[in-house]
DNA sequence: TAGCAGGAAAATC
DNA sequence: GATTTTCCTGCT
């Protein structure tokens, strides 16, 4: 099914598509492939208008201006966060980057396989997965694969998931999926919660006594940012962690201040992240996650 | 809490 | 071609 999207809101595919949030959008000359609700979908920008074209008649118009989050004021929203001349800056290079509403359980997977890697090796890893266990589907003469379900996935073996170059991760993976698969993490409910209540529920109370293997406050902030609607939620990687000892220093605890500065190869204590994502939410607000995610474009770009 | 394993591709030198 | 870095968590 083709159709096309009118944009009557600042929007860019391509910082958007490009950005870090996303893992399994190529870009083909001048249109951007990915799989979208199982099937195989396609979509350029031509100014103001988003030219689509889907296997499934689910994506149409309304499913895309929900998926890019059309029909919230970004102007607004950035005006919100340009609290600074460091964001100010990224704001005016990267204008029209938006959050996307993702999948919860295909963000909650994949940013589990992101622990100690880098985008193309997240990429490979997240694309192997999928041709190895996702529904295949046909588009445009192509075979193309969706994320594979966590019924599916919790039945893997472990042997075979690491077969797939995962390594280390292949066990967290199998166990997010069952315990998705298994009910006890319920997406369905987080949205109606602030997100320090949906936090504490993904990461504790839906796991049991302990904590769900393999996914920690940083992963757990990028599931409620990219797709639970969280858009306060800031997750702190090693660019975000540079950009705060370089930029914001006087935001964090003077402890972790000075340890900041004095090494680049610096690790976060569980605490120390808390504290950190604490003060910088409440500098940009209830926006903090689009800052994080203008802050990281930025940050990246400058060290190409 | 500090230190380290885990793991392999990409970036850098 | 070797070394360092890479969107991190869990264990000791």
């Amino acid at each position: 099914m083709e159709f096309t999207v009118a944009l009557n809101t600042p929007f860019s595919l391509e910082h958007t598509l490009g950005s870090g949030q996303l893992f399994r959008w190529e870009r083909r000359g001048e249109w951007w492939f990915g799989v979208v609700s199982g099937a195989g979908f396609k979509v350029r920008q031509e100014g103001d208008t988003l030219r689509c074209s889907s296997g499934s008649d689910l994506v149409d118009n309304t499913f895309v201006t929900n998926y890019f989050r059309l029909d919230e004021d970004l102007d607004h929203i950035l005006a919100s966060i340009a609290k600074d001349e460091e964001i100010t800056k990224a704001i005016e290079k990267f204008y029209g980057l938006r959050l996307v509403r993702q999948d919860p359980w295909e963000c909650l997977g994949s940013f589990v396989l992101a622990t100690n890697a880098n985008i193309p090796r997240i990429k490979k890893m997240v694309s192997s997965v999928c041709s190895r266990y996702g529904e295949p589907t046909q588009f445009e003469g192509d075979t193309y694969h969706a994320f594979p379900n966590p019924e599916i996935l919790s039945k893997a073996s472990v042997p075979d998931l690491r077969g797939l170059g995962l390594g280390y991760r292949a066990p967290f993976l199998k166990h997010v999926a069952k315990s998705v698969a298994e009910g006890k993490v319920d997406f369905s409910r987080m949205p109606s919660l602030s997100y320090d209540k949906s936090q504490e529920l993904l990461l504790t109370e839906l796991f049991g006594e302990k904590l769900l293997l393999g996914v920690g406050p940083k992963v757990a902030d990028c599931v409620l940012l990219y797709s639970l609607g969280k858009d306060e939620a800031f997750p702190i990687d090693v660019w975000i962690a540079r950009v705060l000892a370089k930029s914001y220093p006087h935001l964090l605890p003077k402890s972790l201040r000075s340890r900041l500065l004095a090494d680049l190869k610096f690790k976060l204590s569980i605490q120390e992240y808390r504290r950190a994502s604490s003060s910088i939410r409440s500098h940009f607000g209830m926006f903090a996650g689009y800052a994080q995610q203008y802050l990281y474009m930025a940050a990246r770009e400058d060290s190409v």
